[in-house]
DNA sequence: AAATCGGGGAT
DNA sequence: ATCCCAGATTT
């Protein structure tokens, strides 16, 4: 057996320390009240890239909504991507639906208990499936994020680049050698719950973290230049112009983005990107507008890899005029609320409610 | 290996 | 502004 921990390193003492810091010191959070499979599942993939805090609501409501896996499984797709508006990363529901149906109609119910089986479900990735094995199930599986790739940086001062996915398997191979026989779970947890209250990225609290005399990083002074992650390039601007298009009764037409890609499958006003002519763009999809004119609305929306800088202008459209599509319809401002929004589009409908054109 | 896929909070 | 967050999938 090859070995990844240095010889001198005291495993069985850092397994104590930490698990004794974690038992006294873990938060209080809704899915460690019931750790089944179904409820790790949901709450791991809710917390893929999301923090803590943002997810809690999230996560209570869609365990009232879909209380077991079988009620997910039979969910309609609104209901679900409903329950996700907001938190962004909407494949993941759509995903965790799929995979949730294969183990109902596949695995009679019951979570695959290896980690090879686990990894075929969609959306369930390296971290995933050790994060449910481990706390779950208690199988000495790690579990892999951020927090414990900035924490064990550290300890064991390994300068790899973290953005690269060879490193996620160096720690991995560690953890193998690291991880807690008797509470893998615990374990596990305690590595995020670390990097999460006490080893934070800029500014660690080493003077009362429980593993300090373990800590490589933190022996020679360089907690704060670790983990080595080279930055990515910044998010490219789009110009775009959204639509708000009533017709003579005041209702409001509104579009379903393709099932792919970006926002997939969620609804928002009609939009064009970087159009020379914004009026002719509008006039050539929908047909002839009455009273266009652009407002003073403007949205200007991150995304991890681009920026919308959204105009938005106002018209409006006879229902015999219109060129409707499949993918549009005409709404009332009542059921408005029944459709699932990005958060770029609810900002545009907020200040068209403000300004008391809806 | 690099790009895609959301949104919010901390610094 | 920049980074980070209980990452996975596609190209």
């Amino acid at each position: 057996m090859v070995t990844k921990v240095e010889k001198n390193f005291k495993t069985v003492q850092f397994q104590t320390d930490l698990l004794n810091w974690y038992r006294e010191n873990k938060r209080d959070l809704p899915w460690r009240k019931q750790a089944t499979p179904y409820h790790v599942w949901v709450s791991e993939i809710m917390l893929q890239q999301t923090r803590v805090d943002t997810v809690i609501p999230y996560y209570e409501q869609f365990m009232r909504l879909f209380p077991n896996m079988e009620h997910l499984a039979y969910a309609k797709e609104e209901a679900i991507l409903k329950a996700w508006e907001g938190l962004g990363y909407y494949s993941r529901v759509r995903n965790l639906q799929v995979a949730v149906r294969e183990v109902v109609e596949q695995y009679g119910g019951v979570v695959p208990r290896t980690r090879k089986e686990i990894s075929t479900l969609k959306g369930i990735g390296p971290y995933t499936a050790g994060a449910i094995l481990s706390i779950a199930y208690g199988q000495r599986e790690p579990a892999v994020d951020g927090n414990v790739m900035r924490v064990l940086s550290r300890i064991l001062h390994i300068s790899d680049d973290i953005r690269k996915a060879a490193t996620r398997k160096k720690f991995e191979e560690c953890l193998y050698e690291l991880i807690d026989p008797d509470d893998p779970g615990s374990f596990n947890q305690g590595l995020m719950e670390l990097g999460a209250l006490i080893c934070t990225p800029t500014s660690p609290s080493c003077g009362v973290c429980p593993v300090q005399s373990h800590c490589q990083a933190f022996a020679v002074g360089i907690q704060t230049s670790l983990p080595v992650k080279t930055k990515k390039k910044k998010p490219k601007k789009v110009a775009i112009a959204s639509f708000l298009l009533q017709d003579e009764d005041g209702h409001v037409l509104i579009e379903k983005r393709p099932d792919q890609g970006l926002l997939a499958g969620l609804w928002q006003l009609p939009l064009v990107e970087s159009a020379s002519d914004v009026k002719a763009a509008c006039v050539e999809r929908y047909g002839e507008v009455i009273a266009f004119e652009k407002t003073a609305g403007y949205v200007k929306h991150v995304f991890t890899h681009l920026v919308w800088e959204i105009d938005l202008y106002k018209g409006m459209l006879r229902k015999q005029d219109a060129h409707m599509q499949e993918s549009h319809r005409f709404v009332p401002v009542a059921d408005l609320e029944q459709y699932t929004f990005p958060v770029s589009q609810q900002k545009l409908l907020s200040y068209a409610f403000e300004e008391g054109w809806l």
